[in-house]
RNA sequence: GCGGCUGUAGUAUAGUCUGGUUAGUACUUGGGCCUUCCAAGCCUACAGCCCGGGUUCAAAUCCCGGCAGCCGCACCA
C-alpha cells in the first residue's frame, strides 16, 4: 500500500510526527516536522493566493476560544452532541437515540435525555448485545469545554469550525465592504473536535486546520460574473440522484450542471470549479477526485445544499477533503435572534419602486382623552400594523363605526373620530435582506495528506527509488546545492551560490556529505524539484549544472543567469 | 468506548513461547579515508527493549494496569 510507505518516509524525513511521542502519544493529534510545517504553510499560501488575491476576499482572524452563547446560537451546543448510553453488563457503549428508535419505533429526535430515559424504562430497551440494563443517558458533546476567567463562571468552547468567527463579524464586515453584496471573508486556523475514537492518523484529528471562505450573497441573485469563463469546464458529479439510483457519477460541463439543476446555482458551481483548480495546482490529479452531493439525511443542521470534494486513498477509501455548502441564511438569522442585533443589509433598487398604500394617522387631540395613559400604546400599535390590517380597521370602522383592537391583553375601541385614513404614494428605494452564505471549507491537514499520498512516487524496480513528486509551487525545499567534491574551492563557490539564492528568497539545502548520487537521492526523496551541482569546470567557466528531479536531465547554465532560470521554476 | 492482535536504536528486524553473558544484524545518520554526476567501498562513532507496578536471586522475556498502533464493533457537525 502506498500509504504505509509514504507515511514511513514522511515520518523519517520530517513531514509528519506523532504528537507527545515521548509520553507515548495521544491519538487524534499530529505534529508537523520541519518539512511538514513548510509544506503546510505553502499549501495555505497557495490557498490565500487563490481566494484572497484571486477572488478578492479578505482574511480575518478570530479567537479559537469561543463563549457559549455563540455556539448556542450556531446550534453546536445542542446539535453537536450525541446522547450516549452504556450497558451495565457488557460495558458496550451505544448511541442512545439509535437503539431507542430501533426498539420502540418512535421518532425521538429533539427529545431531552430525561424523556429518552423514560422511553428506555417504558419500552424496556435493553442492551442489544447481551440483554442487560442500560445506564442513564448522557450527552457526549464533540466540543472541548473550558472556562473563561479566573472564577470560571463563563463557559467557553474551543471552536468546532472557523466559520462562526466570520458570522460574528458580519456587521463590521459588511461596513468594510461598503454594504455591497457579494463579499467574502476567509479564515485559516485551528478548529477542535473531541472525536470519540480517532484512528485514522492525520485524516481524523482532534485539532485540525481549516481554511474557510464565507461568501455573502444576495439570495435572489446567485449568479457569478466569472461563470461564463468556466461554463465549459467539465466536472465529474455524483449527485443525490446518481447516488440514490446507484449509478455512476456523470461528467458534464458547468453550464449543463446549472441547466439541469443538478447544482443549484452559479456560485456553487463556480466554487466547485475553484476547489478543483486548487487541488490541481497542488498536484492532485483529476482521476483521484470526485464531487459528491450530500444526501438529504446527512446534511448538516445549517445546510440547504452541500457538495463534498472527495479524494481516493488506498488506505481510507474516499475521503472528504473539502465541503462546499450553501448555508442559506441559517447562521445570520440565528445569531441575529440570539444577539438582538440586526444582521442584515439594505439593498438599494436600481429604480425606486412607487407603492401606493393606505396609512392611518392617529388624531392625537382625541387620543389623549379617549385612551389616557394607554394613548401611546395604541398609537404605536396603529403605526406598526401591516397593510392588510389597516384595511380591516378601515372596513370595520366604516361598517360598524369602530374597531376593537387587542393590545397586550386589553381591548381598545378605536372610533372614527380617533383616526384619519390617507392614500399616499411611497417611494421605496430598497429593502433589507439577510444574505445567504456560500461556504467552501477546506480541511488543510487532509489536503496535505492527499498531496503527500498522490505525489508519492513508488519505486517500480530496483534502480528506481521512492520519492515525493511534489509540485514546484509547494515543495518545502526548492533547490539543492551540491559541490561535486567537498574540497578544492568547490565548496566555497557552492556556499556563495547558496547564500545568493537564499538572499533571493529561495529555500535551499546545501549538502556536502556522501557521494553526489546519494545527495540527489536524498533530495529527491523529500521532493526537491531541482539540484545545482558545482564541479571543477565551474571554477573555470562559471557554469553550473541544473538537474531536474523528475527527468534527471541536466543542463549547464551560467551562474549569473541562475536566479532568473530557477525563478522560472517556481513562478 | 468495547473485543482481538501488536509494541526492541531514525527505519526494518533477531531474541520473548522455555526468565540467566556486554540485547545481535542490516540500512540510515554524524566524523574520516577514497571518489569528477545518480543511495559504491573502507574505517569510526552515536543510538534501542512503550510507560508504571508486581512476581523472582534475576524480567525485553511471566502477571496486572496505562498509553499507542492495527483489525472488527460503535461513533464520525
Amino acid at each position: 500500500m502506498n500509504h504505509d510507505k509514504m507515511i514511513n518516509i514522511s515520518t523519517k524525513r520530517g513531514f509528519l510526527w506523532p504528537s507527545f511521542e515521548i509520553y507515548s502519544g495521544v491519538s487524534g493529534f499530529t505534529d508537523y516536522g520541519p518539512l511538514g510545517a513548510i509544506l503546510k504553510n505553502n499549501i495555505m499560501q497557495l490557498w490565500r493566493k487563490q481566494y484572497i488575491a484571486g477572488e478578492g476576499y479578505y482574511e480575518i482572524e478570530s479567537p479559537t476560544v469561543t463563549p457559549e452563547e455563540v455556539l448556542k446560537a450556531s446550534g453546536h451546543v445542542d446539535n453537536f452532541t450525541d446522547p450516549m448510553t452504556q450497558c451495565v453488563g457488557c460495558k458496550e457503549v451505544f448511541r442512545a437515540d439509535h437503539i431507542i428508535e430501533e426498539v420502540s419505533g418512535l421518532e425521538v429526535e429533539g427529545m431531552t435525555n430525561e424523556e429518552l430515559d423514560g422511553i428506555v424504562e417504558k419500552h424496556k430497551v435493553d442492551c442489544p448485545n447481551c440483554g442487560d440494563k442500560l445506564s442513564e443517558i448522557w450527552n457526549y458533546n464533540l466540543m472541548f469545554k473550558t472556562n473563561i476567567g479566573a472564577k470560571g463562571n463563563k463557559t467557553g468552547y474551543m471552536r468546532p469550525e472557523t466559520a462562526q468567527g466570520i458570522f460574528i463579524l458580519f456587521k463590521r464586515l459588511s461596513r468594510f465592504f461598503k454594504n455591497k453584496l457579494p463579499f467574502g471573508a476567509v479564515q485559516l486556523g485551528k478548529a477542535y473536535r473531541n472525536e470519540i475514537s480517532p484512528r485514522q492518523g492525520v485524516i481524523r484529528l482532534r485539532e485540525f486546520t481549516q481554511a474557510e471562505a464565507e461568501i455573502f450573497v444576495d439570495p435572489k441573485n446567485k449568479t457569478h460574473p466569472k461563470f461564463k469563463m468556466i461554463a465549459n469546464e467539465k466536472l465529474v458529479l455524483n449527485s443525490q440522484k446518481t447516488q440514490i439510483e446507484g449509478k455512476n457519477p456523470i461528467t458534464i460541463t458547468a453550464k449543463e450542471a446549472l441547466e439541469t439543476g443538478i447544482v443549484a446555482n452559479e456560485i456553487l458551481i463556480y466554487q466547485i470549479y475553484l476547489a478543483k483548480k486548487f487541488l490541481k495546482d497542488l498536484g492532485i490529479p483529476d482521476d483521484v477526485l470526485r464531487f459528491r452531493q450530500h444526501l438529504p439525511n446527512e446534511m448538516a443542521h445549517y445546510a440547504i445544499d452541500c457538495w463534498d470534494v472527495e479524494v481516493k486513498t488506498d488506505r481510507y477509501g474516499w475521503v472528504e477533503i473539502i465541503g462546499i455548502a450553501d448555508r442559506g441564511d441559517y447562521d445570520l438569522k440565528s445569531h441575529s435572534k440570539h444577539s438582538n442585533e440586526e444582521l442584515n443589509l439594505f439593498i438599494q433598487y436600481e429604480n425606486p419602486k412607487i407603492i401606493s398604500k393606505t396609512i392611518i394617522k392617529p388624531n392625537m387631540a382625541k387620543f389623549g382623552p379617549a385612551f389616557k395613559q394607554d394613548a401611546g400604546k395604541v398609537k404605536s400599535f396603529l403605526e406598526n400594523i401591516d397593510e392588510e390590517l389597516i384595511e380591516a380597521v378601515q372596513n370595520s370602522i366604516e361598517e360598524q363605526g369602530l374597531y376593537k383592537a387587542s393590545i397586550d391583553d386589553s381591548y381598545f375601541e378605536i372610533k372614527k373620530e380617533h383616526v384619519t385614513f390617507e392614500n399616499i404614494e411611497e417611494k421605496v428605494k430598497g429593502e433589507k435582506i439577510i444574505p445567504h452564505v456560500i461556504e467552501p471549507s477546506f480541511g488543510i491537514d487532509r489536503i496535505l495528506y492527499s498531496v503527500l499520498l498522490h505525489s508519492f512516487h513508488k519505486a517500480e524496480n530496483e534502480e528506481d527509488k521512492d520519492y515525493f513528486k511534489l509540485a514546484n509551487s509547494i515543495a518545502p525545499i526548492q533547490i539543492g546545492v551540491f559541490p561535486l567534491m567537498n574540497k578544492d574551492n568547490l565548496n566555497e563557490l557552492a556556499t556563495e551560490i547558496t547564500s545568493s539564492l537564499r538572499n533571493s528568497g529561495f529555500m535551499v539545502d546545501y549538502d556536502t556529505s556522501g557521494t553526489i548520487g546519494k545527495r540527489y537521492a536524498r533530495a529527491d526523496e523529500i521532493g526537491v524539484p531541482i539540484a545545482i551541482t558545482i564541479d571543477y569546470d565551474s571554477l573555470e567557466d562559471s557554469k553550473v549544472t541544473i538537474r531536474d528531479r523528475d527527468t534527471e536531465k541536466q543542463e549547464r547554465v551560467n551562474i549569473e543567469d541562475l536566479k532568473k532560470i530557477v525563478g522560472n521554476y517556481f513562478n
